[in-house]
DNA sequence: ACCTATTTATAATT
DNA sequence: TAATTATAAATAGGT
């Protein structure tokens, strides 16, 4: 932009390409900030470096906000599953089957009820399915979130120790009282 | 930038921002594409126009594969300093929250369609609720899995890092047995 | 890091 | 809404 055309390709001159990107990165996130404030816009800015460092921009709230509203907004836009290799995410998706299907089981029951043409009357039972289905949804997401938490925490204390130890921590007691109560379902 | 310097302050008139907005905006982009290409940097961006709209840029790969590459990055540098003592464990009560919160919304739902007599027609309403619960809880819950799954791979890298690695951690069981019971929605 | 000649972006106007 | 143009800003190359 100045002295000089810009080639729209990568710099090859690793210093006229670090001070390139030092001068470029700050402009970009004044530009972003000016955009935002002028424009009453909510911005997120990421860059990583070629070399892995971050910087970031959020103009409003955090970053983290921002991520979850970006990821809200693209629900059902985005056909999903573009992340694969990672096994833990499969075991999310995994779980996501299974509540799916408890889901489904759920509807049927549901429908059952209302099914009969007596719907003035379910009311009471359609309450008490979607309150189990709190319930449930909690308790499983509690016990995932136990689970996991035991193990962040047990994977910390290794961090802290940084010994080697001899005996694992114990998992935590994953039995939960997620029975549905008996004779909610009865008329 | 020309005719006249530039306030750096929301701009009052509707029309001169909306014109505004759509030049900087494209300006940044474009200014964000040419420094990721330049000096091979990894760019995310992302705008929220003031009226909700969404504009994106991922420089490389997705903005999935982006957003968890921040997430993997920001939980290993900063896991301590913006958290507190127990931030997973508030993590998870403040989602419970949220919710139940959300629940007793779908729950108002509900009661508004059964609410005025004509439960034959609300099947479909319910079913809609419902599944609208389903995206909403598997979402939910996926994107907090995944935060977690990135600090714990995080961990485990530091495990890796500061012991000598005979022992190696063991995988938690994530199985559970929450299917629940055939025939519990029979008479 | 600091200059400054130029290019680029864009505010006002049409 | 889309061009035009005068000017402000950004910045490439040099010091």
């Amino acid at each position: 932009m100045a002295r000089g055309k810009v080639q729209l390709k990568r710099i090859e001159n690793p210093v006229h390409r670090q001070v390139t990107f030092c001068k470029r990165r700050a402009g970009l996130l004044k530009k972003a900030k000016e955009l935002s404030v002028l424009c009453d816009a909510e911005i997120g800015l990421v860059i990583f470096s070629a070399h892995g460092k971050l910087y970031e921009l959020a103009t409003k709230g955090s970053m983290q906000g921002l991520i979850e509203k970006y990821l809200k907004f693209t629900r059902g836009t985005q056909p999903e599953a573009i992340t694969e290799p990672h096994p833990l995410v499969m075991d999310a998706k995994e779980e996501a089957n299974v509540i799916k299907q408890e889901i489904e089981t759920l509807q049927k029951g549901i429908r059952y009820l209302f099914g009969g043409g007596l719907g003035t009357m379910a009311m009471d039972e359609l309450q008490v399915l979607e309150k189990n289905l709190e319930i449930w949804m909690y308790h499983v997401r509690s016990m995932k979130m136990n689970i996991m938490s035991e193990e962040i925490q047990a994977l910390r204390d290794k961090v802290l120790e940084n010994t080697s130890v001899t005996n694992f921590v114990p998992l935590v007691d994953t039995s939960y009282p997620l029975i549905i109560q008996d004779g909610i379902f009865q008329l």
